[in-house]
DNA sequence: TTCTTTGTTCCGGA
DNA sequence: GTCCGGAACAAAGA
C-alpha cells in the first residue's frame, strides 16, 4: 500500500544509490501490468543516464537526458535493489512484507554501477510508463493532480477555499487526489483519528480549529511515516529481512474492535465502508 | 467459491 | 456544468 510517505523512502534509497548511474540492460519478465509495456520499452531506455529521481504525489519520476520515465507502484509494486555481484537482494522500499517471491519480479534494469533495479509486483497493478523530456508538462497523470501535502501551500486558506458549497465527507474528500495528492487509505484513517474528527463528518461544517489542527496532522504523520521509513533502509550491507515499521505506528488502521489508544478513551475501534473503502475510526473520540 | 485489498476511471443521478 | 458516490477494473491470496 504504497502512499506518500512509501514512495518518498523508495525516491531518497534509489537516489542513494543509483543517481548518475547509467542503464546498461533491461530485461522484462512480463509487460501485463496495468499498462502493457511496449517492445520499444527496453531499446529506448539502453543507455541512458538516471540524471535524478523526484517524487510527485504516489508517482516516482525517473529524469534521463531526453526522457522521462513514470513509475506508479499501484497497491503492491516494489522497487528493490540487487547486486548484481551476488545476487543478493537490498530493500529499497519501506516495506514490511519480508515474503516477496521472485515469481513476482516482472522487470529487471541493470546500470552499470553492478546494481539491478528490479521491480515486483504481485497485484501487477502498478505501471511503467516511457516519455519526452519535452513531453514533461503535458502528462495527464501528473497535470490533474492537487497540491503536496506537505507543502506550505497546504494550509487552512486553500482548504476553505476549496470546500466551499461542497458536501463530500471529509474522509473522501481527502482520498480525492485532485484535492490534496499523495494521502491514501492509511494515512488518511490515522490522520482523522490524530484530529478527533469522524470520518463521516461533511467537509464544509470543519470548524477553523479542526480544519487548522487536520493539516497539521497530516503533515506530522506525514513527516513521521518518512523518517521511520528512512531508518529502515539506511544501511544496505543488511541483507532481505529489514523492514519499515509503520505498521506498529498505525493507532487505528486495521484495529478493529481494539480498545481505543487514547489513555482517555474507553472506545473501541469501529470499522465501516466509505465509498467501497475500509474505515476505521473510534466512534468515542472521533466526532 | 467468495471476499478482500488498492488507486483510478467511468457512469448515472441529483 | 458540477458534484458525488457506487461500481468496475486490474490479480492473487486467504
Amino acid at each position: 500500500m504504497p502512499e506518500l510517505p512509501e514512495v518518498e523512502v523508495v525516491r531518497r534509497s534509489l537516489f542513494q544509490m543509483i543517481n548518475k548511474a547509467k542503464i546498461i540492460a533491461i530485461k522484462i519478465n512480463n509487460r501485463n501490468l496495468r499498462y502493457k509495456i511496449p517492445k520499444t520499452f527496453c531499446k529506448s531506455l539502453i543507455n541512458e543516464k538516471i540524471l535524478k529521481i523526484s517524487r510527485r504525489s504516489k508517482y516516482l519520476i525517473f529524469h534521463l537526458k531526453k526522457k522521462i520515465l513514470l513509475i506508479h507502484l499501484g497497491m503492491s509494486g516494489k522497487l528493490l535493489l540487487l547486486r548484481n555481484r551476488d545476487n543478493a537482494i537490498f530493500k529499497t522500499s519501506f516495506y514490511y512484507d519480508t515474503n516477496i517471491k521472485s515469481k513476482h519480479n516482472h522487470i529487471y534494469i541493470k546500470l552499470n554501477n553492478g546494481l539491478v533495479i528490479v521491480y515486483n509486483d504481485v497485484r501487477r497493478f502498478g505501471f511503467f510508463k516511457l516519455y519526452k523530456t519535452v513531453q514533461f508538462k503535458h502528462i495527464t497523470f501528473l497535470k490533474k493532480l492537487g497540491i503536496e501535502p506537505l507543502s506550505k501551500i497546504f494550509n487552512v486558506h486553500y482548504f476553505e477555499k476549496l470546500v466551499q458549497n461542497r458536501k463530500k465527507n471529509i474522509k473522501n474528500l481527502l482520498m480525492d487526489q485532485t484535492f490534496v495528492s499523495g494521502l491514501g487509505n492509511i494515512y488518511v484513517n490515522e490522520a482523522l483519528f490524530l484530529s478527533k474528527i469522524a470520518p463521516i463528518r461533511s467537509c464544509n461544517n470543519l470548524s477553523k480549529n479542526e480544519k487548522k489542527n487536520l493539516i497539521l496532522n497530516i503533515k506530522k504523520i506525514l513527516k513521521f511515516a518518512i523518517s521511520k521509513g528512512g531508518s529502515s533502509v539506511k544501511d544496505f550491507k543488511d541483507t532481505l529481512g529489514e523492514s519499515g515499521k509503520f505498521q506498529q505506528f498505525f493507532r487505528v488502521y486495521d484495529k478493529k474492535n481494539k480498545k481505543c489508544s487514547r489513555i482517555s478513551c474507553k472506545g473501541r475501534i469501529k470499522k465501516i465502508i466509505i465509498s467501497n473503502r475500509s474505515t476505521f475510526y473510534c466512534p468515542s473520540c472521533q466526532i
